[in-house]
DNA sequence: TGTTAAACGGAGGGTGTCTCCGTATATAAG
DNA sequence: CTTATATACGGAGACACCCTCCGTTTAACA
């Protein structure tokens, strides 16, 4: 039930196949980030040069495509969240990386609203790179729990996700010191009290 | 440029368009509690049993429904925040008042979808409700404030916010728990320090 | 009962999603 | 260089949705 995979030599991928799909995350790329996570499908094919239907046997849904191009986003954020963990002490740790997460918002701001449309639907298998990200916060989460100067009865992908409500939505212009006030606040409400 | 309504003498409203703009909203109602409030308008006006020329004359866009769907349950906020300000320190009320905005975003759980939809846009012009919900909150939050007890450098609307967001996707089933939880890290959160 | 302003309905144009299948082509074998 | 074949391509087309437009209907008033 598993191993069926040497069964035949196969072939060596095509390369039209993978140009394709490059083009296809280049093109989605530019266009998420003028039109948002809601652009139109088949205007990213027809930016990338391609049919509609080379898309969509690339990418089967629009979660799968927005993931592609943010793979390298969530991997940065991964790894310096490695690196914040190395430098700070656990909760200081924590808050950087969110901070660092708003800014992120900020620069792809598609993003935020991509992580919307990511979790959406009934409980959809999550999209890799939406695996990728709660690993991540969760390891800082934990670390920050171990060191016994915060309780956390939520779930850790819960506070990005409030985060990420206050950064997506153009509201005003301060969105961003809205969403960094945000940081704070979380930070400080789960920081176990002495008492 | 502005006194002009008493004019003519004006007619009784038509007792169809009142009637029909009833049955739109009951079956908005049903259908967005069915399907989210992405649901097709088309199909709404279907429900009704009206075309959907009437649909969009009563509801020019999307958002002028939802929040004629959500008046009431705005309304009832409204009012509850002005019962717990009586009732309970300004602190309190506050935190019993966005738990019982978490219950509400349970039932009518289109009502969290709504209020994303409802904001976004480049600041279109606020519906009524939204409004209303602001100032709710807002006096909510200045009482807190004028109590001492809580610092707030932040939009009060974000706090729902980041509620909203946490509720409304369907998440795990433990959604509640967690929009519950978000809320005391909320007030833990913003509650001044001695230092 | 007639007049008229108000409201209705649904066809239709524009856009978007996604599938299907005849055609083209990169790879591997002879 | 052929030939064979798995693989991928493209874009037409079926379907859903949004929203407008305008000829027809109907409620209110005289």
């Amino acid at each position: 039930m598993e191993g069926d995979k040497i069964d035949r030599p196969a072939r060596k991928p095509r390369a039209d196949a993978q140009r394709n799909r490059a083009l296809l995350l280049q093109a989605a790329k530019t266009v998420f980030a003028e039109k948002g996570a809601e652009a139109s499908l088949d205007e990213i094919a027809r930016a990338a040069g391609v049919g509609a239907g080379t898309l969509y046997r690339h990418f089967p849904h629009r979660d799968a495509l927005i993931e592609a191009v943010y793979r390298n986003e969530m991997e940065q954020l991964a790894q310096a969240a490695e690196r914040f963990s190395e430098a700070l002490p656990p909760v200081e740790a924590l808050r950087a990386w969110m901070l660092l997460f708003v800014e992120y918002m900020g620069t792809k701001h598609a993003m935020a609203a991509a992580l919307t449309s990511l979790s959406r639907g009934p409980g959809e298998l999550y999209a890799a790179s939406g695996a990728r990200l709660q690993a991540t916060i969760d390891q800082l989460a934990e670390n920050a729990v171990r060191s016994g100067e915060v309780r956390l009865e939520i779930e850790p992908l819960e506070l990005l996700r409030a985060i990420a409500a206050v950064a997506s939505v153009g509201a005003g212009p301060d969105w961003e010191a809205n969403a960094r006030r945000l940081v704070d606040i979380l930070i400080a409400g789960i920081r176990a009290r002495p008492e």
